[in-house]
DNA sequence: CATACCCCGGAAAGCGGTTTCTCAAGCCTC
DNA sequence: GAGGCTTGAGAAACCGCTTTCCGGGGTATG
């Protein structure tokens, strides 16, 4: 008896066909040839639209398909493709106004293409680690798009060494190609405007010093004290403060800036979020602007349109777009150098800055 | 001589050990089990920490995988495992404010969890439909949240055959569970607001119909004809206009409205960026606002507070982070009822509704 | 000294597809 | 009517990992 079902193949192999399975799974390509009479390589073949398939098998398996209402698992498909039609964006606080711009241009770079767009959000490092793990290998996507962060060197390599198209957008390394912004000339463009217009107390808040190996706040950081020797000024190291971008924080930085004794006329923030708490801060504490006080930002964001913000304009939305086509290019085969794209900066001058009060 | 090679298996096997593949490609666990001299099993094993395996074994897997760089292929191991640990967050027009705020929310409640985020957009039906195909099978994300948006009934289907979980936030469906405001009160709440002001010509900028089956455009439309109703103003036709929620498009439906020979004296917006429209629209049109013009937006994103706009406000993180919590709730096993969850509504008054003009 | 048991670790069977290889028909030509 | 070519479709290898199953070698026990 015992010996009867030794190999067992041959006694369970017939039934798969139909209800075998636990019954709340999904159809396999198995229970379509099953149904439809045929070997599964035909059922594959009907899928894909491959080679030749008589028309009257084709329509047994396309009725099985639909009987069963299948649709093939596309990680499976992905696994045996090696190819999974997917481009990821990597990107830190990624609900902040500049990210979702440039996210927006991603989008649109995307559309049209047969590539379909996973966001991925690495607010802490976990998350960043974890989101490498996932895509490194290239197996989860085709391509990455890593926007305002820069992966860590380890990550870099397998990336490299994995042959995964990657563009860094709003970042910068020498083995990848990028589109950014010249941080140092946007923060010298901002500073000098606030020197011509005739201040010469000049404060800056900056992002907090790399987190995600994120620079170009320390750029920005280095075109205002440029500016500010090119105008003969002393850079005041009680001027230069950072903080995170959450808008309480911006407003506690500003707020400290304006409590000082001899408080700045001027302020320049290294993103239009900070300098929104600027504004805030300076409205709590009854300055006006811009009469008492200039405030200047980064980005044009939608919302400094509203609030009449001067700021620096980058093309965010630009940014994303490029670095979709760009990706797309070294999708398309088209080997992409590791080439440092510039985007234009523009100063707007709305209503928060002003000659300096005497 | 040709018969030598008739299996081919004894002589191409010692040979993938070291540099057989492509030389691009990353190493699988069989190059690592190869270089440990140890079955890939065991390589798994340490991976994973399972069982049992000998120190000094464990301790040359792990020189091998340090040697080759290796990662284990996330998409093989999720093939394998039935599971992802990524939930996937579905939905349209995903850098409008509202969206991003209950992606916030989402992340938040997400935080902590072993569970990554992906999040897709579904502008278009076409991407829609590829988003569906990605996901509805479980495969791809061990659960779904679908956003603002509401499944094709087909997919629903599929969704709940393959038992996959799924919560929508901002939509609801009697055969899921959903976090969601009730829209129609939302309608009224505002409406009434105007009303009481002494409002007689009570204009509607609502959302285009139900592409995507999004409803609750109608409902707000609903509820504000209710309002009216109860006031005993008949509702005017001319009065109620669609439009997207793309900026100039509401500008240019508010436009119209303001250049009716009987020009309603309020408008109430379905949603802030319409309303933002509005007031762009009334700024162009030199019509004052409050004095001429009352504005009442629904959601109240963050620029609202900047622009002092009144609105019916949703907490639209608190959708977010509840309608991640529901999904933890159903992946942890507890299953979870198609409940429809309402979350408060509240009216925010600021500066852009005032006493109708006598 | 033989037997029982435990600890390790290898072989192999999935997971759900795609694709190559191979072979059986069927058709055409000479 | 036989041989070659095309077409159609199944078997099996493969993508890269997990896990079950099973056997070999060591130690403890009778």
């Amino acid at each position: 008896m015992e010996t009867g079902e030794h190999q067992s193949s041959l006694l369970m192999e017939p039934l798969p066909g139909s209800a075998a399975r636990p019954a709340g799974s999904p159809a396999r390509i198995a229970d379509v040839a099953a149904r439809a009479g045929v070997g599964v390589a035909t059922v594959s073949r009907v899928l894909n639209g491959h080679a030749s398939v008589r028309p009257s098998t084709r329509e047994r398996v396309a009725e099985a398909i639909e009987a069963l209402n299948y649709r093939p698992s596309s990680l499976a498909r992905s696994l045996s493709l090696q190819r999974t039609m997917v481009v990821a964006a990597l990107l830190p606080w990624f609900t902040n106004p500049s990210a979702v711009q440039r996210v927006r241009g991603i989008v649109d770079g995307l559309s049209g293409s047969p590539y379909d767009l996973m966001v991925f959000d690495i607010e802490s490092e976990d998350r960043q680690r974890r989101a490498f793990e996932l895509f490194d290998r290239g197996d989860r996507a085709d391509g990455l798009l890593v926007v305002s962060t820069l992966p860590p060197e380890p990550e870099i390599d397998r990336i490299r060494a994995a042959g995964l198209p990657c563009v860094l957008v709003d970042a910068v390394h020498p083995c990848l190609p990028s589109i950014a912004v010249d941080d140092v000339a946007g923060g010298e463009i901002a500073t000098r405007h606030l020197v011509e217009l005739g201040h010469r107390r000049i404060a800056l808040i900056g992002d907090p010093p790399p987190e995600f190996r994120f620079e170009w706040s320390r750029d920005r950081t280095r075109g205002y004290e440029r500016a500010l020797a090119a105008a003969g000024i002393e850079a005041r190291e009680e001027y230069v403060r950072e903080g995170t971008r959450l808008p309480h924080v911006a407003r506690a930085v500003a707020s400290e800036l304006l409590s000082m004794t001899e408080r700045p006329t001027a302020i320049f923030a290294a993103s239009d979020t900070q300098a929104l708490g600027a504004l805030d801060a300076a409205r709590a504490h009854g300055i006006r602007v811009p009469e008492e006080l200039s405030v200047v930002g980064f980005d044009d964001i939608e919302v400094a349109g509203y609030v009449g913000l001067t700021t620096v304009r980058q093309p965010l939305l630009e940014s994303g777009r490029r670095g979709a086509q760009l990706l797309l290019e070294a999708l398309g085969g088209l080997s992409v150098e590791p080439l440092r794209e510039l985007l234009p900066l523009e100063l707007v001058v709305r209503s928060t800055t002003g000659p300096a009060p005497r």
